[in-house]
DNA sequence: TGGGGTCTGTCAGCGTTTTGTCATTTTCAA
DNA sequence: TTGAAAATGACAAAACGCTGACAGACCCCA
């Protein structure tokens, strides 16, 4: 799961990035607003963390734009202290929570995680692409009802092309989601996560689109 | 509808009162904490609103013996600004949402109405998993009709786990809701307590999803 | 007051699983 | 046909979770 951080003080944006990170998220940190908003309109995030005082752009400005555009992944909003109108103005800016510095990194990961699960849980929580169903509340692949054992980054990767079914989705995009820490060096740690999983299903679920990435589809719908 | 509000602070109490009332809610407003006790245990309300510092009976007691009575309907918390305890004290005593102080009367409302419609489905004091069955009231776990001798500890585990069944839980959610001090970078705390428990059950519960957390889960529920 | 018991967190060690890399082979689209 | 992209098998390091031992805190009871 994929994180936009948008804070401007170096000391927080470092201690919440090392939180998320132990939490689990993959984080991109921004401290310039303008820049925090192409992120935001351009990439694919679960939710992002916005303060609201931002060089640049002033966060809710960011956030207002965001929304205008068609965004809906969810926003946690940092406030000052005691700043009411900030918080006021965040939630009709379209902020999914608001929490006010300073806070205890606990309960910003918690909040984070509660606006990640309400945003998702608006959809199934169970897809299901042919003879496969991903259940995400357990986080469990079962094929025909079997389930199949996988590990955990084994399982991001299903879960990620099964929950953009019916689209190509590019190697980089997926070595993006799949928190590891490798920079885009040549490494095929994509290709050798896509035959493990191949081999441990019984079905073609994962398709090759040589050139352009993989994609898991709907049996029956053509290329 | 039938609201009652637990809050010593005459303003407070007046305000939110008035807030409540003006969406339509009949108001019941109570600053000593034995007379909402009383109230709480006699009438029929469709939630509460208490706040925890309270005098006669602190508010906790109060939810406790609401709980140990059988009183299951849903008990928005106020908190003191940054009480993290009696955020973690509050949910372990049957709480069903909290609310820092202060806040916005919009949202005091909205996260009302949520408890309200979330306490539609579900009331049971009683999770059975399998052969496993934790009464809540009594604090107690069965397997099998026996009581198995749990520390305080161990219990908040135990209950967890079963009160959200289905769901992979994380180890730090879990160690969040344990009320220590955790955020231990590096801490084990969990497993040895996870081991501890099944240790003393008879059956396997609790099952690990290796890099992911625990997950207490209906047996036979593959899919 | 002291002693035993319980509870709880820490630590180190252990075995297993996981995962990235590399070298090599296979496949596919131009 | 051919060269780049993808798949595969092997390997070693790292990560992860489980366990037993231990120590401090706490409580109960003599």
């Amino acid at each position: 799961m994929r994180i936009l951080l948008v804070e401007d003080d170096q000391r927080i944006r470092q201690d919440v990035t090392t939180a998320l990170e132990a939490a689990g998220y993959v984080v991109d940190a921004e401290a310039n607003g303008e820049e925090a908003w192409f992120l935001g309109d351009t990439e694919t995030y679960a939710a992002a963390i916005l303060d609201l005082g931002l060089p640049g752009m002033d966060g809710l400005t960011v956030l207002k734009r965001w929304r205008a555009e068609g965004r809906d992944f969810p926003v946690l909003v940092l406030t000052a202290r005691g700043a009411w109108t900030e918080r006021v103005e965040g939630i009709d800016a379209g902020a999914d929570d608001y929490l006010p510095k300073p806070f205890r990194m606990e309960e910003l990961v918690a909040r984070l995680r509660a606006i990640i699960r309400r945003s998702g849980g608006q959809a199934s929580p169970v897809v299901i692409v042919g003879e496969a169903e991903l259940d995400t509340r357990q986080m469990r692949l079962s094929v025909n009802g079997v389930p199949v054992s996988l590990s955990p980054q084994e399982y991001r990767l299903v879960a990620y092309l099964m929950l953009h079914k019916g689209r190509v989705v590019p190697q980089q995009e997926l070595s993006e989601h799949l928190q590891s820490v490798h920079f885009e060096r040549e490494s095929n740690a994509v290709e050798v996560l896509v035959g493990r999983v191949r081999r441990k299903l019984p079905v073609a679920l994962i398709e090759t689109r040589r050139g352009f990435g993989y994609i898991v589809n709907e049996p029956g719908s053509s290329s």
